[in-house]
DNA sequence: CAGTGAGCGAGCTTCCGCTTGACTT
């Protein structure tokens, strides 16, 4: 029996709530949501003013069961879920699943964990706000209406199993966008001027630049050859103070960015690795939109400032929230305790406390006291002055932890240190440079950067951002990859010596690590839901709805209302979209066969694209896959024909033919039934027989090697070594085997006591990328019968 | 794991947001 109970979202937030409230509250947790919209097609009844039909998740009954129970046994029930539009959707649903009577339910809600925030909550209880649960509800239904409507389209007009909705839609769009403008770019080029000079009694030197760029070559050597009999002269020197500003501490965008950018992490292992902090307890709730800290926070942080680094380093501050859409529940993301300066059970952890600390700490810090010194230097011959600029720290405030990373490398900037000078003062040239500069592109998406685009516009929350760019990706709109680049060339010239050289130089340019590429499927899905629904693709038809349920939460209009002048042209839409639109498959003519004279086209058949000679209906027409980095709308002619190259036959080893193609996990040579991955270093067209021969080899001594152990009394147990050491493999399952074992000394009864331990022999479970391919594969079985 | 690319066409897929485990390679 227990006077109170407290429902809260987390249960690593209860457990905290329940030391701060004493013995006579007990605090659980509802994980969440416990109740959506039934998985089928009565989730809404849309003839009956969209009435929702909700059920309690299957992942949740034994918590509801368990807080019912614990519900009837309380004088009063606090809902405590977090203060935002889904936080009092959790709350309202937990009073009408749980059977919650009004007069001893009391909704409160904190925005930190803190012993007054919670204990001032308790003293300042309210009723559930029904408009603002009908903001969720508007807003879980829209999403529902527009996934639900949208997905089947794409099944009938483009491929099975596709999804679309009102996040993932528009994250694919900016990245097929993005791909298309750094493809469509036309890089132009400009003349940079540097220079360095050395001061008259040779003991320091200085670096300069032209503030101007020349927009020839011509110009630029023009420039040169009037500096090759100038003099150089100190024309002006300033001196500006300046100052730098810490970053706000860390929301969950700026978390990914940043431990993108200096850790290299993936935007969910962050998401792992601070639910990890946040469960023993080192840090606060990793999933918010808010950089608002507590005041015992600021004092923590001021505290521990003052002990570790001195009284002036101090600047105690909260910092406000810029984006308009944050709903600020919790916490910025900070350290429990200042005083930790390391904390995480691993390496990854560690580093990723690492971060959290020094940005909180930093945040709480003074500014950067600066001085920045331009220095002109006239060229006598030209009329124009070159310019040197040097920066020195006075007082370096939050810059001794912490410096925010920058999403792109940035000319280097000479912003060294300038040794003593004076005005008047004449300089010797060591050397002045002309260099070609291209212009850029807008770079690729990492999966940080598009975290933060998505934020920008609004689009998502912090606990969808990661699970949102893995679907993107599962769905095959979008890939992670590589690109080794090409080399260009550009065009130096230097003046040394009194004597100007001029050369062509070469760089590497379209080097990419990490980026997010659309493919095909991105590309045609993203055009085709643009075309035929402008409005939900449309950049601001989030931050549009947000508005109109930001207005359903104030009470200014139904929810109903909305839905409906939603619902009403978007389902016309959908219906016209299923009876008029082509079914799309990204055609595309690449050209014609100079051997044959046929066309040559791409399109997206039905393991993804292809390209073809010949027309559609000639018998002896050819196909050939794509291979990863090509895509339909950049494939040339010339690449396009190069695909039909293979397989191709390289000869004979030990008197079986080996040949070498291009399969699902790229390049390989087979030799009998053997296939073996060509390493990346080496061409597969250039490939001898020598060379296949000794790929075979290795790959014939892993397969030896693998293979650890057998069994006589079963021939289908076999202990293999595999990418994380030794497994056991049965009957297609896979088992560990634990650490403190020696793999080659297990038994049968030991190896099948672990099988049996690790639940046994499963059927194989249809997964998703299994079902179709293993039903392909059976259909070109039953071909080859026939 | 790997060479297909239509077609009989069953029955399935799918959204966003709030939370953790329970899984496997």
């Amino acid at each position: 029996m227990t006077k109170n109970l407290v429902i809260v979202e987390s249960p690593a937030k209860a457990k905290t709530i329940e030391k701060f409230l004493g013995k006579d509250y007990t605090v659980r947790s509802s994980f969440g949501h416990i109740r959506d919209l039934d998985k089928g097609d009565n989730a809404i009844d849309i003839q009956n003013g969209f009435k929702p039909n909700y059920i309690v998740s299957p992942d949740k009954t034994k918590v509801v069961a368990e807080l019912k129970k614990l519900a009837k046994e309380s004088e009063t029930v606090w809902l405590a879920s977090d203060e935002d539009r889904e936080g009092e959707a959790i709350s309202w649903h937990l009073f009408e699943v749980l059977g919650l009577k009004e007069d001893n339910t009391k909704r409160i809600v904190f925005h930190e964990i803190t012993k007054p925030a919670i204990e001032n909550a308790i003293k300042n209880p309210r009723k559930i706000d029904k408009a603002l649960v009908d903001a969720q509800q508007a807003r879980r239904i829209l999403d529902r209406l527009v996934g639900f409507e949208l997905s089947p389209i794409l099944w009938k007009k483009v491929k099975p199993s596709l999804s679309a909705g009102r996040v993932q839609s528009v994250a694919v769009r900016l990245i097929v966008e993005r791909e298309r403008e750094v493809n469509n770019f036309n890089s132009d080029s400009d003349y940079k001027i540097v220079a360095e000079f050395n001061k008259r009694d040779h003991s320091k030197s200085i670096k300069a630049e032209l503030p101007q760029r020349f927009k020839s070559e011509k110009e630029a050597i023009d420039f040169l050859t009037a500096a090759q009999d100038s003099s150089f002269k100190i024309e002006n020197i300033e001196v500006k103070p300046a100052q730098r500003k810490a970053a706000a501490p860390f929301t969950t965008s700026t978390l990914q960015q940043e431990a993108s950018r200096k850790l290299g992490y993936p935007v969910a292992k962050t998401m792992l690795l601070a639910q990890k902090l946040y469960e023993a307890g080192h840090i606060t709730y990793m999933r918010t939109d808010s950089v608002n800290l507590s005041e015992t926070a600021i004092k923590g942080a001021a505290s521990e400032i003052i002990r570790s680094y001195g009284k002036e380093y101090s600047m105690p501050r909260n910092y406000t929230t810029k984006n308009s859409s944050a709903q600020e529940a919790h916490e910025a993301i900070r350290p429990t305790y200042f005083e930790n300066h390391t904390a995480g059970a691993d390496a990854q952890e560690v580093k990723l406390y690492e971060l959290i600390w020094k940005r909180s700490i930093a945040s709480q810090m003074a500014n950067a006291e600066l001085e920045r010194t331009v220095v002109d230097i006239s060229v006598s011959k030209a009329n124009k002055s070159l310019r040197a600029e040097g920066e020195i720290i006075k007082f370096d405030g939050f810059l001794k932890v912490y410096l925010e990373g920058k999403d792109e490398e940035e000319d280097e900037e000479n912003s060294d240190i300038l040794p003593p000078l004076s005005v008047g003062e004449m300089l010797d040239l060591v050397q002045m440079t002309s260099e070609q500069k291209f212009s850029r592109a807008a770079p690729r998406y990492t999966e940080a950067s598009l975290v933060k685009k998505l934020e920008e516009l609004g689009i998502g929350r912090p606990s969808t951002y990661a699970p949102t760019i893995s679907t993107i990706q599962k769905r095959g709109y979008v890939i992670k990859d590589n690109r080794e680049g090409s080399t260009r060339q550009y065009q130096t010239a230097v003046l040394k010596g009194g004597k100007i050289s001029v050369k062509t130089a070469t760089e590497r340019v379209g080097v990419e690590k990490n980026k997010l590429f659309p493919t095909d499927i991105g590309t045609l899905v993203t055009d085709f839901l643009s075309e035929h629904f402008k409005q939900i693709m449309d950049y601001g038809f989030t931050a549009m709805v947000e508005k109109e349920f930001d207005e359903i939460a104030q009470g200014m209009i139904g929810w109903t209302k909305m839905i409906t002048s939603f619902y009403t042209p978007f389902h016309k839409d959908v219906d016209t979209t299923l009876a008029t639109a082509e079914r799309v498959k990204g055609e595309r003519v690449i050209g014609t066969d100079p051997e044959t004279g046929k066309p040559v086209t791409g399109r997206i058949g039905r393991y993804g694209p292809l390209v073809q000679i010949g027309e559609a209906e000639d018998e002896d027409k050819k196909f050939a896959s794509l291979r990863s980095g090509q895509t339909l709308e950049t494939i040339t002619l010339e690449q396009a024909l190069e695909l039909f190259k293979l397989p191709r036959v390289i000869g004979e080893y030990k008197n079986e033919k080996v040949s070498a193609a291009i399969g699902r996990f790229g390049p390989y040579i087979k030799f009998g039934s053997l296939f073996a991955s060509i390493p990346k270093d080496r061409d597969i067209f250039e490939i001898t027989i020598t060379d296949a021969a000794e790929i075979i080899e290795a790959k014939i001594k892993a397969e030896i090697e693998k293979l650890i152990k057998t069994f006589p009394e079963d021939k289908d147990l076999e202990i293999l070594k595999g990418r994380w050491g030794p497994y056991i493999a049965y009957k297609k399952n896979n088992f560990k085997i634990p650490k403190d074992t020696v793999a080659d000394q297990l038994t049968y009864a030991q190896a099948m006591e672990l099988i049996d331990k690790q639940g046994g022999v499963k059927e194989k479970k249809g997964g998703k990328a299994e079902a179709p391919k293993a039903k392909a594969k059976a259909k070109a079985k039953a071909k080859a019968k026939k």
